[in-house]
DNA sequence: ACGCCATGTTGACCTGAGTCTACATGAGTA
DNA sequence: TACTCATGTAGACTCAGGTCAACATGGCGT
């Protein structure tokens, strides 16, 4: 791009005169240090679980879960007031999180929360 | 809705079977449970917080912050990519969200991550 | 005062995700 | 086996939000 090609070098310089170090290497060791953080497996794992958490009724079925310990689909449906279709979406995002496990009792299904992600949860 | 006036009723009986409830007075306390949730103080923060750790470039900001102690604004961009107004909407976003402090010093802001969010930012 | 530089703000675009209806699956039951 | 019920899945729609270019703001030096 050509908007790369401008904006880069200028902040290269910004970067070198703040960190004292040589304009033409600085910038890439931001960019490395950034790139090496995102392929860490601790950081995708803490981001799929803020992603899940990060919705209205996905935290409301979570807290739910908290304080009941476990709950049938409808339940968080009726408390939701969801379709139970997108209530089934919600909990499939957070069981893939590692954030709840699901159970199959007969017909029914059966979340509760996991124990490591109750903080976060209030 | 002519939808819900015709799943309300058959949600109602189920969560009367499941319980061993009165059919007519189950419903609404699941959805009073919910709402009474969804107003707590405690609740909003927590998703205002997992909402602003919800992104990639702000987790990033993040993690940076919880090892380096203190960014400025143009270092944060070097190691995300972004442009600077970019940065400058994701670290409002962060700070409004109680997860950062901004500091100015001259031409230069710096940030640096609040202790009470260390948890949660790998 | 004037100009430069680092950053914040605005407006528009466009992708991603939440939501629903409709249909499919799987478990219990007669 | 056929029927019913609870839940999962697929496709379409809609809107919040991430992104950038352009402009505005505010601090420092000359």
């Amino acid at each position: 791009m050509a908007s790369a090609a401008k904006t880069v070098p200028v902040l290269g310089e910004r970067l070198a005169r703040l960190t004292g170090t040589e304009a033409a290497g600085c910038l890439p060791l931001y960019r490395a240090e950034g790139r090496k953080l995102l392929r860490a497996r601790a950081f995708s794992l803490a981001l799929r679980r803020s992603k899940a958490l990060a919705d209205e009724h996905r935290m409301l079925a979570a807290a739910l879960l908290k304080r009941r310990g476990e709950l049938c689909a409808c339940e968080i449906q009726a408390a939701t007031g969801l379709t139970h279709a997108t209530v089934s979406h919600h909990m499939a995002v957070l069981t893939e999180a590692g954030l709840v496990q699901a159970r199959r009792q007969g017909k029914w299904m059966y979340y509760r929360l996991d124990d490591a992600a109750r903080g976060g949860v209030p």
